[in-house]
Order: structure tokens, then C-alpha cells, then sequence
RNA sequence: GCCGGUGUGGUGAAAUUGGUAGACACGAUAGACUCAAAAUCUAUUGCCGUAAGAAGCGUGUCGGUUCGAGUCCGACCACCGGUACCA
């Protein structure tokens, strides 16, 4: 027997390992291994001044776990991180502390660094990216420049949040609730003219993606609602007595019958164009004054309550009753949206209806089977046309294909799709983040920077306060905004808007694959190794800007042959939220924040992995619990202590070889479907086994530190390595399970009397039926219950139970 | 409002195709070891009840299908997430 081995030592061996794995190549990728590559990806972090949270352990954790058994597997593995480093936080700490962001980021990637790798990770830490890099954003700017050329970047007038206080424009974080972060005051609209990127030309490709990905169907139902596809038609209504008309869309062309009267939004330019004609311009005007100081929470709040203001002078007509409509604006009608105008068909819209109502405007039935006068009638499964010409008689369905014809065949419109999603406002007012490779010259115009010139690199300056009247700081650094022209060679000036914090993470991916490329963002030939990318993990909140915006650019990149693949991630998952120990949501200001630090301090950092992963269910939220911790520790010394068990034996001994083969099966599939949580349990009850046996062998022991390895990679090698070994655990193949002996010989029986468990048996594994149905009637328990009664039934479920209907 | 998810012991949670509900862990109680504590080990631990066992009751609520329902179906309640006058 070996001698006494005390409970391990964590701070030792996390650190003895840790330097071991970070100065060998060990988790380094290698491009182009005739191994299979897996390409594992998580969310890479924004390095923040209060370092790591547990929440960034948790969404590494799962693919952490992965990477390392795919390792063991005999995979070649691509497990990068980086950070994505621009950003407001960094900048208000360094206006603040009048410290460069240049040097606070540094700061916080050093930090975030010794963090990640105290916690062991597997990183390939050869591979980091930052996006405030030159070198990265050079890139960044570059695609910009592609889009610009391709006519999917261009400049459009937009309302930005403003504080008219500090003078400084928000992002929509900064002003919730309608308030200045700071200072409190209300934000107010102030319109910019600012730089878009088209993501709706894309918007069929971005849907139609999903078909070939492996996302759940959460992630894939918010990317959809997120797109927002309607199918409908786009109609023209003339404008009585005039040359204008007024475009809508409409899902329901079917009930243009019932379109007794039109609603446009406030905004809507048809008031300027026409303003002479309105005889009640001052009542339209103040209006659409009234509507504009409305905040969003106001609009949400008065939903219900239809406000407008009847346009006297213009009307419109109904191209197919030819009747003259009444024109309306109201603030129920977005000109974000569709065409910034409506037919209303009060009969069978519920806005419409309740506009109607409040204004007292005809309520026309076009479908039959409700009650219009009461409520709209909004079904299109039943109904049948009814007042509408042509269409009498008609399902919805075939009223819209024919009034579709009809209206192409008239010239008065068409079948349209139209999108929730919007353009992607590309711009921000403020210094840490990437310029916008933009040159402005009087004669020349709107120039980009050759691609030769790139970086445009930000200007290390001392003052980068935001400017007093919503500018960008780089606007008052005169070095910076005078340029010449590159086509030219007149004096220009930059565009001082920067890019948006969505930007450097929109392509990183790919620039994992090839991180030192200084000619393009990534190697072709790597990239058709590497990518697409086999499962990346990341929270939900990012299923929508940041993951639609990726596959965009990776799409686009991919149209201009710069990406090697259209979709960029094969399969796609997300962790749950850790809560603080009182059930909130962890927050510095409820004071239940949990530092992970601190866990490893005192437990080590296998033990806060272990219990991360063991914590519950990966994908559900789950609160932090310090008891749990010390579980897991505990765990974690039986295991330890198992060294002063390990027999002379040799082999696996007969008594726990089956046990030994569930549990390698189990734990394995476990961990691709992500249930860490069982696949602990299960080696939890093993090592329960062994330790009240006071005895495992070496060989089974060593299955046990193999399975253990990607969740508790410290203390495993640690042993691993007092068993003689001189190899590292983290190469060892992958267990694998003899599927000849995962089932017991003899298997326990229920038995039970109408649905109620009454007795067990133990009986040999596949006893045929007719057995088990005597020998079940023989138990005394069952005598009990049968006597004197019929039994009308025996059913059967082998090796599982038996039940009796008497 | 709409869409999606969840609801199981004192707690975090398990539970293939409907087939012994509560694995595993925490906490608690009792005991062993100890001068004592920590650590460790052993036992018990869904509720009710009992000397003990049996019986009874138990997966948000009500109903249904079935020999059998945490699991399937219908209605409802609560909480969480997404979305929001999207035409």
C-alpha cells in the first residue's frame, strides 16, 4: 500500500500545470494537420476593469470542456480567444482617471489574461486578437471599404440620442429610460446624418442560412423575428386630384375593399409636398410636434389609445372601389417601417378598427364570419369574401393571388416582402473605436482611403472628451481631421465618426484562423481547413445584433471571396445566467456579486470549474451556491484520496466493470448534449464506489482521471502524474465503453398492482415473460393483493416491470 | 397583447421511446474519531403517520387519454426570457 497522501495542495498544482501547459504548444492549433480539425469558439470578452466574472467561466467552460476531449480524441483544435476591446466603458474610465484608453486596455488584457489562464483554460494563447489593434483594424476598415464599394455602405439622416446637457450623443445604454446616464436630463432626438450598412440586402440570405445550422430553435426563432419577413403586396392609392400617390404595403391586399380611409405617419413627406393644399396645417403640424417629443415608453404606454388628426384638403382614392378616402396621420404609423403609410381596413384590423371607431369612419365587411361592427375580424383561415367585386365568394388565400394579378395587370401594384430589420446604423460619436476609413474633399466628394493607406489609426492624443455639439472628439483634432485628398491631393477631411462596438466582433472568427496576416483578414486555404466554425458558445443576448451581424459580414465576405464559406457558424449554443446566491441577478449594486478569483483562491480552480459545470442546468439559470463549491471540493478529495486505494491488481475487477462502462458512456454523451451536471454526477457515484471499497485498480483509476481531465485538468494531470506517468493526461485517447458489458447480469423487477408498486424482484437480465409473470405472482407482498381477486391483466415491460390489473 | 421557456423535497437539481419519481450534491439530524474543533467516516433524510412496519398522500391547478402520466392531450395559474401599434 502507498503512503499517506494528504488532501491536495491547489495552489501548487494549479500553478505547477498552468506554467507547464502555457510554456509548451500543447493547446497550440496546427494549420493543416492531416488530423480532423475542430474549430471551438466562445464570445471573446471585453476586458473590463473589474476583471472576470463567473459568468465568462461559465460560457467558456462548455466548449473549454469539449476542446479538451476532442483533444483526447485525436483531434486537431482550434480553441482561440481574444478581446474585443473598444468601447464606452474604457473610454468614460479613461476620461475619468485622465489615463490613455490605449493603456487602460492594455491594462485590462493583461489582467484578463492571468485571469483566464489561472482558471487553466485551454486557450490557444499563440492566436490572440484585439480589435483596437492596428494591425486587427486595419481589417476592420477594410471590409468597411468593401461594403463601401459593393454600395452596402452609404450615408442617410437618422435621430441620435442627445443629451442637450452634457452635450454629448448616447448610446441607447446610456440613455434608458430616456434620461442622460449622468447628468439625468431628458434625452432628446437630435437628427445627424450618419453612415448605414445595408444588412437588408441580405436580409433573404440571413434566413434562409438557418436552414443549414445547427442553432437550437430558440436562437433560430429570435434571428427570424428579428429579420421579421412579411409577405404581402405593395399598392398605390392616387391622390385625388393631384399627380401624387401614396405607396403602402399591406400583408392583407385581399381587404382592399374594406380600405376606407388611409392612415400616414406624422413624419410622412407627403405633408410637405402637398402642404399648400392642407387647410388645417397648423393642427397637422403641432401634431406631429406632439408626436416627436413623445418618448418610446410614452408611445408604448398610450399603445392603446388612438390619436390623429384628419388631413383636410387631400384624400385619396380606393383604386378599387374608386371611392374618395379620407387621409390621416397618427402616431399609430411608423415611418420606419414599410412605406410610412397604410390602408386602413377597419373591418379587419384591430388598430384600425379602434381608429375608426374613435373617429367614427365606415366600417366595410369584406370577410365574412365575425361581427365587424363589434370587433375586427382577423382570421384568414375561414372567412369568405363578401362586398369586394371580383373576389366575392373567394378564400383569403385565392383573394390574394387574384387581386395581386389584378393590381400588377393595372399597374397599381405588386407582390412585395417586407422586413422588421432595419439598416445597420454603422457609426458612433466617440474616441475608442475603429475611424471610418472616410476622406471628404471639396471637389472630389466622398472619397475612401485606399486600401494601401490603412490603418487610418486613431490619434494617441491627450484630451478625447466628447465634443459640445454631439461631434465626434477626433473632430477637434485638427492633425487628425486635415488630410489631403487621395485622389486629388487637395486638402480633405476625415470622417470623424467611429465604428460601432458590433464592428471588430463581426469578423473575428475568421481572423483566428489566421491571426498574422498582414494582406488579407484570413488565408483562404486555412480558412477552408479551419472554418466554419463547429460550435461556438455564447449568450443569449448576442443571439440577435452580434450574430445576424457576423453571418452578414461573413456572407458578404464571402460574395467578394474573402471568406471561404457562406455560413460561418455550424452549430451554435448558449449557457444560462449565474444568479447571485439571494436568487437576483449578480450586480455591484445588490452587493451579491461572486468573484471567481476569490473561488481559487480558496478552492482552487479545478474546484470552481467543477462546479460551474456542476452547478445545474448549462442552459437554464441557476443561482451561485457557496455550499456547492465546497462539494465539489469535496468530490474532488475523494478522488484525490483514491490514490491510497489504487491495488497491485491489475486489469479492471469484475464487481465494477459494469458500472465502469455506464459511466464511461454516459459521461461522454453527456458532455455533448451538454449536461455537464450528470456527467459529474455519474463520476461522482463511481468514485463513491471505489471509496467505500477502499480499493480500485490502476487501470480503472486511470479511466476515472481521463474522464475527469477536461473538467479538473490541474488535479488530474497531478496525479496522473504520481502514477509514474511522464506523459501529459490531457493526450491520453478518450476512454471508450465495451457496449458488451453496460447491462448487470441480474436486474432488479417491479412489480405492481394496478399502476402501484407493491414489490421487486431480482431476476436475470432478458428472463423471458412467462418467468417473470410466475415468479412475480409468487412474491407474498403480491399474493397479498391478488387474493381472492380476478386478474383481468399482466403486462410486461421487460427487464423493467410488471403490473397486475386485478 | 403576441411568441418561446420553466414550474419536481428544506435547497441546487436528476429521471431514454409513457414504465420503480427525487440519481448526484447541498443542508439537517444522530453516531464514530478528537481534550475540543476542523477534516474524514457511518447512518437517516419527499410529506403524513407509526414502537416498527404497513397503509395513505405526493412532480403549479383542474380535467382527460392509458394497465400505467413528471413525461401525452385540453383548460387555467404563476414566474422568467424575447418582442411590441410591423400594417
Amino acid at each position: 500500500m502507498s503512503e499517506y497522501i494528504p488532501t491536495f495542495e491547489h495552489k501548487m498544482i494549479d500553478l505547477k500545470w498552468q506554467k507547464k501547459w502555457y510554456q509548451s504548444d500543447l493547446f497550440e492549433a496546427e494549420d493543416f494537420s492531416e488530423k480532423e480539425k475542430f474549430y471551438g469558439l466562445v464570445e471573446f470578452p471585453y476586458p473590463s476593469g473589474t476583471g472576470m466574472h463567473v459568468g465568462h467561466v461559465r460560457a467558456y467552460s462548455s466548449i473549454e470542456v469539449i476542446a479538451r476531449k476532442r483533444r483526447m480524441e485525436g483531434y486537431n483544435v482550434l480553441f482561440p480567444i481574444g478581446f474585443d476591446a473598444f468601447g464606452l466603458p474604457t473610454e468614460n474610465y479613461a476620461i475619468k482617471n485622465k489615463v490613455h484608453p490605449r493603456k487602460v486596455t492594455d491594462d485590462n488584457i493583461e489582467t484578463f489574461t492571468n485571469q483566464l489562464k489561472s482558471i487553466g483554460f485551454s486557450f490557444d494563447f499563440s492566436r490572440v486578437v484585439d480589435t483596437t489593434d492596428p494591425d486587427y483594424y486595419k481589417f476592420t476598415q477594410r471590409i468597411f471599404l468593401k461594403l463601401y464599394e459593393k454600395g452596402l455602405a452609404y450615408k442617410d439622416k437618422t435621430y441620435v440620442n442627445f443629451c442637450p446637457s452634457c452635450k454629448v450623443v448616447l448610446s441607447n445604454e446610456e440613455s434608458q429610460g430616456g434620461v442622460c446616464d449622468r447628468c439625468g436630463t431628458k434625452v432628446v432626438q437630435k437628427e445627424k446624418t450618419v453612415w448605414f450598412l445595408k444588412i437588408t440586402d441580405y436580409a433573404d440570405r440571413l434566413l434562409n442560412g438557418l436552414g443549414n445550422v445547427d442553432f437550437n430553435d430558440r436562437i433560430k426563432t429570435e434571428q427570424r423575428e428579428w429579420i421579421g419577413k412579411s409577405q404581402g403586396a405593395s399598392i398605390t392609392f392616387p391622390v385625388r386630384d393631384s399627380d401624387q400617390s401614396l405607396d403602402v404595403f399591406t400583408t392583407r391586399p385581399d381587404t382592399i375593399f374594406g380600405a376606407t380611409f388611409m392612415v400616414i405617419a406624422p413624419e410622412h413627406p407627403l405633408l410637405e409636398i402637398l402642404s399648400d393644399r392642407i387647410k388645417n396645417r397648423s393642427a397637422v403640424r403641432d401634431y406631429k410636434e406632439k408626436a416627436q417629443t413623445k418618448t418610446e415608453f410614452e408611445r408604448v404606454q398610450l399603445q392603446k389609445d388612438k390619436t390623429g388628426v384628419r388631413i383636410d384638403g387631400i384624400e385619396a382614392v380606393n383604386p378599387l372601389t374608386d371611392k374618395t378616402i379620407p387621409i390621416f396621420i397618427s402616431d399609430y404609423v411608423m415611418m420606419s417601417y414599410g412605406t410610412g403609410a397604410i390602408m386602413a381596413v377597419p373591418a379587419h384590423d384591430e388598430r384600425d378598427h379602434a381608429f375608426a371607431k374613435e373617429y367614427d369612419l365606415p366600417i366595410v365587411e369584406v370577410i365574412k364570419g365575425g361581427n365587424v361592427d363589434e370587433e375586427a375580424y382577423t382570421d384568414t383561415e375561414k372567412g369568405e369574401l363578401v362586398n369586394s367585386g371580383f373576389l366575392n365568394g373567394m378564400s383569403v388565400k385565392e383573394a390574394k393571388k387574384e387581386i395581386i394579378a389584378y393590381l400588377r395587370k393595372h399597374d397599381l401594384g405588386d407582390k412585395k416582402n417586407q422586413y422588421k430589420m432595419k439598416d445597420w446604423a454603422f457609426n458612433r460619436q466617440r474616441y475608442w473605436g475603429e475611424p471610418i476609413p472616410i476622406v471628404y474633399c471639396e471637389k472630389c466628394g466622398t472619397v475612401p482611403v485606399p486600401y494601401e493607406d490603412l490603418p487610418v489609426t486613431l490619434p494617441m492624443v491627450e484630451a478625447f472628451e466628447p465634443s459640445d455639439e454631439g461631434e465626434s472628439p477626433l473632430a477637434t483634432i485638427e492633425s487628425f481631421v486635415n488630410t489631403t485628398c487621395p485622389t486629388c491631393g487637395g486638402p480633405a477631411k476625415r470622417e470623424t465618426d467611429t465604428m460601432p462596438q458590433w464592428a471588430g466582433s463581426s469578423w473575428y472568427f475568421l481572423r483566428y484562423v489566421d491571426p498574422d496576416n498582414d494582406q488579407v483578414i484570413a488565408d483562404l486555404d486555412k480558412q477552408k481547413y479551419w472554418m466554419p466554425v463547429d460550435w461556438y458558445n455564447g449568450g443569449m443576448e448576442h443571439v440577435t445584433r452580434h450574430l445576424i451581424y457576423s453571418r452578414f459580414w461573413n456572407q458578404f465576405l464571402y460574395d467578394i471571396d474573402e471568406a471561404y464559406y457562406e455560413e460561418p457558424y455550424q452549430k451554435r449554443t448558449s449557457q444560462g445566467l449565474i444568479l447571485g446566491e439571494d436568487g437576483d441577478k449578480m450586480s455591484k449594486s445588490r452587493g451579491n456579486v461572486i468573484n471567481p478569483m476569490d473561488i481559487i483562491n480558496e478552492y482552487g480552480a479545478d474546484t470552481l470549474r467543477t462546479y460551474i459545470l456542476f452547478i445545474g442546468d448549462y442552459e437554464a439559470a441557476t443561482p451561485w451556491n457557496e455550499n456547492g463549491v465546497k462539494g465539489c471540493r469535496r468530490f474532488l478529495d475523494k478522488v484525490w484520496r483514491l490514490q491510497n486505494n489504487v491495488t497491485e491488481q491489475s486489469g479492471v475487477t469484475a464487481d465494477t466493470e459494469i458500472l465502469l462502462n455506464q459511466t464511461i458512456q454516459g459521461v461522454s454523451e453527456d458532455i455533448e448534449t451538454l449536461k455537464f451536471n450528470t456527467a459529474i454526477a455519474k463520476m461522482m457515484t463511481l468514485t463513491n464506489e471505489w471509496t467505500s471499497k477502499k480499493a480500485v485498480t490502476k487501470k480503472e483509476f486511470e479511466v476515472l482521471l481521463k474522464l475527469l481531465n477536461p473538467i479538473a485538468p490541474h488535479m488530474t494531470e497531478e496525479i496522473w502524474n504520481n502514477l509514474g506517468h511522464d506523459t501529459w493526461l490531457a493526450n491520453q485517447p478518450w476512454p471508450q465503453h465495451d457496449p458488451d458489458k453496460l447491462i448487470e447480469d441480474e436486474i432488479e423487477i417491479a412489480v405492481s398492482i394496478n399502476g402501484k408498486v407493491r414489490a421487486t424482484m431480482q431476476m436475470p437480465t432478458d428472463s423471458p415473460k412467462e418467468k417473470l409473470e410466475t415468479e412475480a405472482l409468487k412474491l407474498d407482498n403480491i399474493k397479498k393483493y391478488t387474493k381472492g381477486k380476478d386478474i383481468r391483466k399482466v403486462i410486461v415491460v421487460p427487464n423493467k416491470l410488471i403490473n397486475i390489473v386485478v
